[in-house]
DNA sequence: TGAGCATATAACTATATCGTTATACTGTCA
DNA sequence: TGACAGTATAACGATATAGTTATATGCTCA
């Protein structure tokens, strides 16, 4: 792999490094919602989780789509669960790995 | 998934957020290596890349073994390969999408 | 034991980014 | 048009981390 491709590997694995963006795609995966629901969700504040929309769109993550004057966005990269379902796995493995050095 | 849980998996995407990192363990996939020669595979100080070596292993990314007074760094999961397979998967369909764009 | 090599750590600077507060923008409705 | 609601952006302070330089640690061998 290039060290350009690299780069752009580690940016996306950036943007999913942070647990309220975490949270966020999580909430996403019960379908569409609006900034003022996602907000409420996450319990965080509007501008916020305007931001980290914001940057989770740049990377592809997700879509907005707008109504009015609400905005609604929603999940367009399905690959996001596969990660999280890998690292789980990975993370569960090595917890159970350590918790059997105790017997 | 637990707030406890996000932030546990969060964390683990930080460790694999830096492109150095991810070019030592590109090069650590050949099999292990000295911390002498990762630096020189990767173009990097001794120092700098000790401190990546650390946070990998503190990941369970890697592990360390000592003959002399080398250290021997190898490859300890796997499953960082498929994490970033699916990346590279994702960002190849989304460059191509926009690729697309112009005919 | 002492010199020298391999690795790890400490201290520091520079940079990036999170979260907050204040404010701008945009659309709706009276 | 004016007030308000929803969202985005700007500016700021605080914190974290990458990379560098200097140095400590630990092993080998003469």
């Amino acid at each position: 792999m290039s060290a350009e491709a690299i780069g752009l590997v580690a940016a996306r694995f950036k943007v999913l490094s942070e647990p309220l963006r975490l949270q966020i795609l999580q909430y996403l995966e019960n379908g569409e919602s609006s900034v003022t629901n996602v907000t409420k969700a996450v319990n965080s504040t509007q501008p916020n989780v305007s931001k980290h929309l914001k940057i989770l769109q740049d990377e592809g993550f997700v879509a907005k789509r707008q109504e009015g004057n609400t905005v609604f966005y929603k999940i367009a990269d399905e690959s996001i669960f596969e990660l999280c379902d890998v690292v789980c796995g990975s993370l569960k493995e090595r917890f159970s790995e350590k918790s059997a050095i105790f017997g």
